[in-house]
DNA sequence: GTGAAAGCGCTAACAG
DNA sequence: CTGTTAGCGCTTTCAC
């Protein structure tokens, strides 16, 4: 018999004269299957190149040790470091992942995860798009009692586990950095403000200029800034000041890149007049010129931490669920771009 | 009925006094239906939020409407933009998009090659890792029918259909463009020879000395040279020699980038002393000082004909089969590591 | 127009 | 140890 075409467990049920149902054992290593058995049957299937059909599986056994990945994009270093981790996990834990990218856009998003909610996945771990201001799409998730994890952009009005960044505190750490550096007047770019982790980034940059006694300048603070063009047009709003700041702590690295490109452009020195922290620690961050400085999310151990909590959940389906709460402690990585020599 | 748990066709029958057929032909759309009952049952699947099980009816049909991709990972940004041009076909054609990354290991690709082979997937996209030499666990593609297409990093050996780069002619671009630059004696970072299109590219490099009467120094090209890491070596390699080099032509940008890092820190001023083009025109190459020429690759066309031709076949399966290659053209981006003021 | 029944490929009682 | 049976949720003849 050669491989061909596409076996069945009754293909091989025929063959050797036995039913579906010894075959079915005696390839998952039942014990209740003669030693013979089993060889007789293991042997005909790799001959055949027998693979199970995963549909029928899934659909028999009610799982398909399948987890859904739901995220904005992959082309960028943060997600994809994030999909590595939880691809680790997943696959030590026997699961295999779906990834599915909403390109920031909340109708994808909301379609993708109906599309997911139709026995593709075990549970969904996702971070939302940029668009995204309420959990509609999620909640049926809970409804129809699909374990979902959320890492980095939470929705935190819903009661559900999430790994996250304290992005507050990681935001404090770079802009008291900027602080001890001898920076008098600190710029800051703030993201979208209804995602909580940009909310967070902004609440750090004032905590930390309430800690140190500085005023809280509102024109110094733009807002909607995560991309590279958006960066260089705020630069050149605050540039155009007279009261020019000397440092900027932008909530993302795309939008510090084309802050200091512009900057550069414009004449100015890079750190001695303005200096920049930037937030992702995107692996450009170290081959620009000068580097930038830049608060870094442990996006490997997030994807681990994530896959492993959404794991525990689909494993834990029965008893009741309590949302939990991870807190990554983030890390300052001090570049060319804040440091005086 | 309030939303909650899962429900099935059955449910919404019970419910209706109805079969579960009428049900299944309601949501259909099929014209056999009553007005009435359509709508009714609609209403009905509506409020219940009522998700068809995407197994049952993907084993059923015998079709599940989704694509696979194979690739060696996300996070490099051609890859991550030829995705874009698959999700962008694909979900135009009403197809679902199943990623896997092979982290570069031939073990990881032929195990989710194995398991996409399950009634997951209708068809596969596929770009070898590194270290992939052979396309056995490609070949149950073939024997089982399940339409397979190459993009980038083909098996050429293989009877598949495939969408590439004219990688020949690119580095070929590549090299003519150093030369008319007036660079005498250009160096090159190959890749792994046994995939094509390093081979390809190296092939271009000899071809378009040949033509402008260069002679060919063995000593000036060096093998396997395609990590950040790796580039840097080979720099210093070439460097310390009596006879260096004054320009390099990488495979691709990543060796590149790392040759220039330690090219300027060697104290070698770019393009002056040593000029370089790259392959692959990564984002890092037009943010990085000097900037990087580099060879672009078409990446989202290459994405968007490669998920057209794949979903042809899905449709004209019953149809015999030739094998079709699509080649694209490539594009050579001059920047400041080439310019000579 | 609608229902009954079969079956996609598999696993898991229940028998023996 | 192995076979029989039922059924996961859906679509699709075939009847009426």
């Amino acid at each position: 018999m050669p491989p061909s075409k596409k076996y069945t467990l009754h293909d091989i049920a025929r063959e050797l004269n036995v039913s579906a149902s010894t075959v079915s054992r005696a390839l998952q290593n039942n014990p209740r299957i003669s030693e013979g058995m089993r060889r007789n049957v293991k042997e005909l299937a790799d001959k055949m190149e027998y693979q199970p059909d995963f549909r029928a599986m899934s659909l028999r056994k009610g799982s398909g040790k399948t987890i859904g990945v739901l995220l904005p994009q992959v082309d960028r270093h943060f997600f994809a470091t994030v999909l590595r981790g939880v691809d680790e996990v997943s696959s030590e834990a026997g699961y295999n992942v779906l990834i599915c990218q909403s390109y920031e856009s909340v109708a994808k998003e909301a379609a993708l995860a109906r599309s997911l909610m139709t026995g593709k996945i075990d549970g969904l771990l996702a971070s939302i798009s940029i668009e995204t201001r309420n959990g509609e799409h999620f909640e049926q998730f809970r409804r129809k009692n699909l374990p979902l994890v959320f890492f980095d952009r939470a929705l935190e009005s819903m009661q559900v586990s999430q790994v996250i960044l304290d992005d507050r505190k990681g935001a404090m750490m770079a802009v008291e950095h900027l602080i001890e550096n001898g920076r008098k007047k600190i710029a800051h770019f703030a993201g979208p403000g209804h995602i909580q982790i940009y909310a967070n980034r902004t609440q750090g940059y004032l905590d930390a200029l309430k800690k140190h006694d500085f005023t809280v300048d509102e024109r110094l603070i733009l807002k909607g800034v995560i991309t590279r063009q958006a960066g260089c047009e705020a630069f050149r709003i605050l540039n155009d000041r007279v009261d020019k700041p000397d440092a900027i702590f932008s909530s993302g690295d795309y939008s510090a890149l084309g802050a200091m490109i512009c900057a550069k452009e414009a004449g100015l020195r890079v750190p001695q007049d303005l200096a920049f922290v930037g937030f992702a620690n995107e692996p450009f961050g170290s081959i620009i010129n000068p580097t930038l400085s830049s608060v870094d999310q442990h996006a490997l151990e997030m994807g681990r931490q994530a896959a492993t909590l959404l794991i525990q959940e689909i494993e834990n389906k029965t008893k009741s669920f309590i949302p939990r709460k991870i807190v990554l402690d983030p890390l300052l990585i001090v570049r060319q771009s804040t440091q005086i020599h």
